[in-house]
DNA sequence: TGCATACAATTTGTATACAATCTTTGGAAT
DNA sequence: ATTCCAAAGATTGTATACAAATTGTATGCA
């Protein structure tokens, strides 16, 4: 039977977090992910108080952990926030970025070009996290880096829906991210921090027009909802 | 002898950081500490994970926990974020803010302005710090809340001077900023935005040329120091 | 049937013992 | 004197057992 180190299960929970594989607001059994995990629940704890700590789970006293939630209140103050915060670390990461941070960013790049191409959305969801992830460390200001991580949770999980083309022409919209994410690296790269901004609200642009359409997806078509029955009505 | 409960820890352990009881850099030694507040070491390193989540300590594998430390580049980026932070927050505040939070302000606000006349230096520094906590609530914004909470360990830490008065004059500047508070509270209260933004601004120049004193003290008398033996001059 | 209460089952919180890792110290060889 | 190594000591990490709290369920009563 495998054996997972702390690390290793701090990694794979964020991952199934952030791929929704757990949902927000699910509850998270101790003793249930001790068997999984293979380690004893004192470690356990930890990892999740950790994940609390990076805002992935809440806990509350004798009642346990929960996947964090994306309510309505908290999904209106991320549109409202996200530019203002990715948009100051783009600036800030053309400052500090070193080569060894635009190597990684390149790299990451090229994981997140193959991934998106593929058709497995959450990994190239979570590609996307881990490439604007790096800019946050380019950024180098653990203030805003915290607020980023934090926006990159909800958004993660948001844009799960993004790389998972439901019409050909939604292919275009992928290829049009991995665009501006060169763009991004050759502002970085060069310092243009103006430029580099422009391109952070552009690609915000983008990424909400499709994050609508998870919060505000398609209704139902009504003809197959007895309209009759006023108890299961809406 | 007292039992302390997990959120006593906690909260002491945050008070006696902030007000430098606890130095930044110092070391948190798990058995010391479980001996101190008369609790096993599981839960007491449960509230150092926790910590470590709220920025107050960073740990580090088989090394244990440290009070989060504040090197130049960090306070470099402090006094770069910290008014852009606080001036959102303010402006969120006056748009969220509840009744019940600005009675609490307002409490706070009385329990800071006796603190601050009183010559209590940490006792004040920490009502300040409650105070200005109230307004990030207010604000009601989970992203933004994370960069505030670490940009405010940083200012209660360096702020335990400023109500440590050394010449008289200096004690005008602590009246000055609670007639400040008083009237940001004004300004929350009618919800006028731009007046609580410019408000914030002038709190934190404020409080930002007495912060400089503490990063760049007076230097040391010179004729003091024997200048024969290079060794130890700088 | 509806509601309250007591008891059982499940889940979380804490203490302690032990294992693994890091640090220090003493000495031997160069 | 300096460097290296090894063993002892100290500190952190993990497992398990038990205590406390919460939740679910059954029973009695109006």
């Amino acid at each position: 039977m495998k054996h997972f180190t702390k690390t290793d299960c701090l990694d794979d929970l964020r991952r199934r977090i952030l791929s929704t594989d757990l949902r927000p607001g699910h509850d998270l059994d101790e003793a249930g992910l001790s068997g999984y995990y293979n380690m004893s629940r004192t470690p356990l704890r930890e990892v999740l108080q950790r994940l609390q700590g990076e805002g992935y789970v809440v806990m509350s006293e004798n009642r346990g952990a929960k996947v964090a939630s994306m309510d309505i209140d908290v999904l209106r103050t991320f549109f409202q926030t996200a530019p203002m915060v990715y948009a100051n670390i783009a600036r800030l990461a053309c400052e500090h970025r070193t080569s060894a941070q635009l190597d990684a960013l390149k790299q990451a790049q090229i994981g997140f070009a193959k991934a998106a191409k593929s058709s497995d959305a959450a990994e190239a969801a979570l590609a996307n996290h881990k490439f604007h992830a790096i800019i946050g460390d380019m950024a180098s200001n653990t203030y805003l880096l915290a607020s980023l991580a934090r926006l990159q949770i909800d958004h993660t999980r948001m844009s799960q829906t993004f790389y998972r083309p439901a019409v050909p022409e939604e292919t275009m919209l992928v290829l049009k991210a991995i665009e501006q994410h060169d763009a991004m690296i050759t502002a970085i790269e060069a310092g243009e921090g103006a430029l580099a901004i422009d391109l952070t609200l552009q690609h915000w642009d983008l990424s909400r027009d499709r994050m609508e359409r998870y919060v505000r997806p398609d209704p139902l078509p009504v003809d197959v909802i007895s309209l009759k029955d006023h108890r299961n009505a809406i």
